[in-house]
Order: C-alpha cells, then structure tokens, then sequence
DNA sequence: GTCACCCCTGAAGTGCGCTCCAGGTCAACC
DNA sequence: GGTTGACCTGGAGCGCACTTCAGGGGTGAC
C-alpha cells in the first residue's frame, strides 16, 4: 500500500487552515469530493484536493460567503455544460470584490488624513516641549 | 424649546444604518457620549454625533471590531494627553489595511485568471458551436 | 502490551455584530 | 378621547464561520 498524500494535520498545514476546519469544509459540501481514506479510515489529501482547496481558500479570502463557494462546487462536480453559470458566478464576485477593494480604499483615504493629523500634531507638541 | 439635531431615524438614514445599530453602538460605548434626548426621552443627534458616527463607520468598513472602535473611543473620550495611543492604534489599523488590500488583490488575481480560462473556454465553444 | 499520539464522529458551543421582540410612553391628529 | 406612529428599554434571537468536546479507535515506539 503506497503512502498518497497528506494526512490531515499537513494538509492543514500546506493550507494554513485547521484540521477542524478541513473536515467542516468537507461535512458542508465544498469540497468536489469526500476526501480518500487510508484503510484506518484517516483522510488522506492528494494534489487535486490540494489544489481545489486552495482556490476555495482565495474565494473565502475574498468574503465570499460559504453557502457561495459551495454552490460553485456543485456546479463543477455537475461536471460539462455549466460553465456560463459558473463564470457568471465568479465574474459577479469579481464585482463584489472590485467595489469592496474601492470602498475600503476610500475609507481608509480619510483614516490616513485623520492620522497625517494626530503626527502633525504630536511634531508640534514635541517641538515646543 | 428650538428643533435641533436629527431623530434616530434621520440619522439612521444619513449614515446608512439602522436605528437598532446607532442603539447598540451606543449602548456598547461606541459613541463619545450619550446621545442628548427630548424632554420625552427621544434621541437627538447633532452635527457632532453625526461627525463621530461617520469615523465609527469608517473604521468598521474597514474591518475594525467593535472592541477596537471602543478602544478609540475611550482615549478620544479621556481626553488630551493619550495622542500617541490613539495614533498608534490607528496606525496598527492602517497596516493591517493595507495588508488586507495587498492579500486580497493577489487572491482576486487568481480568480480574474480563472475566468479568463473560462471565457476563453465559453469562446471556443460558441465559435465551434 | 501499553503508552502516546494522531485521527475519527456527531453534536454542542463560541464570538461577532447586529436584529428583533414585547411591552410601554408620548405627541399629534381626527 | 381614541388611534396612529415614532420612539423608548431590556433582553432574547439570529446567521455566519468556525471551534471545541466527548467518546472512541488504530498504529508505531519502546
């Protein structure tokens, strides 16, 4: 019997999620596939998992929801003929995202100004001081 | 007795929230001070308020947990003297900003690689089709 | 063969940030 | 003076994304 793949503690590790959190993606539906098992029935992780798994962690890294990442894996283990979908589904959160990365962008403008002001303020204070 | 200030609902409005939020983040010690009333109890909110809100938001759409925001608020509430924390808490935010924004980015690249993939794919079949 | 260690499961628990609810007050309008 | 509607309070409830727990293997090192 050749040792395949990861356990479950290096998986985690390779992903930097838990093991925890691996089996919970697992139990709710976005993974492609249960993940293969030794004969002791413990997980074992090969590259097609890995790979998966990373882009559901840039998904996730991204904010998009769980109940999202997991409808995009049904439609992948649907297998040919959904693509549309699939792309629609990542181009509107490439969307979200974009206005997201804008708003936050915009926000944090007017923090900066706040802070230019609290060092000007401190210069000063440490001048006449 | 001269009209000042916007009621719960108005600000509520101004400031894209909800009246149940401008509550809760007053009653969790969000705001700089309580939120002056009518002679029947009813909430009124000033320029001031309305200002200091607007931060509170800024500083939550960019992630900022509310514990934090308490944190700000406290030392802008004690008054001079603490510039440098408050300084430097906002510096801390604005380097975990901008971390945020560079990971984010860098996941949205992979993505916008995938759907090219798949326009590309979606492309072919329409042409072969 | 026994000890330590990693793994398994189903289910309950946690932290966050609101959101909703019940029951009540008040002012204005018909 | 009755009804409507906005507001009040304390407290319970909710959705999300994990995280922890209880109870139970299997396996390799000594």
């Amino acid at each position: 019997m050749p040792v395949v793949g990861l356990t479950i503690a290096e998986a985690a590790e390779t992903l930097g999620l838990t093991s925890d959190t691996l089996r919970y993606y697992e139990k709710d539906g976005l993974l492609l596939r249960p993940v293969s098992r030794t004969s002791s029935g413990h997980r074992r992780y090969d590259e097609d998992d890995v790979r998966w798994i990373v882009l559901v962690t840039r998904l996730r890294a991204t904010g998009m929801p769980i109940r999202d990442v997991r409808r995009y894996a049904d439609l992948v283990r649907a297998g040919d003929g959904n693509e549309l979908q699939r792309l629609e589904l990542l181009q509107a959160h490439r969307e979200q995202v974009l206005q997201q990365l804008a708003e936050v962008t915009s926000h944090l403008g007017a923090i900066d100004h706040k802070i230019g002001i609290y060092e000007d303020r401190l210069r000063r204070l440490e001048i006449s001081a």
